[in-house]
DNA sequence: CGGTTGACCAAGT
DNA sequence: GACTTGGCCAACC
């Protein structure tokens, strides 16, 4: 189970985001005690389980939606379903709906 | 093993 | 506030 590529990783953290909240590709990467924010995005570009993984819930740190391999207006689109403010291409009232991982035990 | 890429980040101009 | 530069790390060729 620990045989998982680092992208296959960053999947796993996407699942435990919570409905109607949001992070940042940087948190992911601390999540996993790295600071590869960009193998992160590199890793969430192709990734497969576009369904299966919330990927619209990760936004970049300055507060911008980001990208989003389907478009990023499918991205505002379903962030804003799950209770989002998004003004633009940009998180509204963004941390209060930021979401943190538990880096120790927690 | 070296070079390129990318849904990034921070600081500087 | 918009643009440029350097840095960061994993995946791919």
């Amino acid at each position: 189970m620990n045989n998982k590529s680092f992208t296959e990783l960053c999947y796993s953290q996407l699942k435990k985001i919570p409905r109607g909240k949001v992070t940042t590709y940087k948190a992911i990467a601390q999540a996993l005690g790295t600071n590869a924010y960009r193998a992160v995005g590199n890793a969430l570009n192709k990734n497969p389980y576009t369904p299966k993984v919330p990927c619209h819930r990760v936004v970049k740190s300055n507060g911008e939606v980001g990208g989003y391999a389907q478009g990023m207006k499918k991205k505002i689109n379903l962030l804003k379903k799950e209770g989002i403010s998004v003004t633009g291409n940009k998180i509204d009232s963004f941390n209060e709906n930021f979401f943190e991982y538990c880096k120790k035990s927690c």
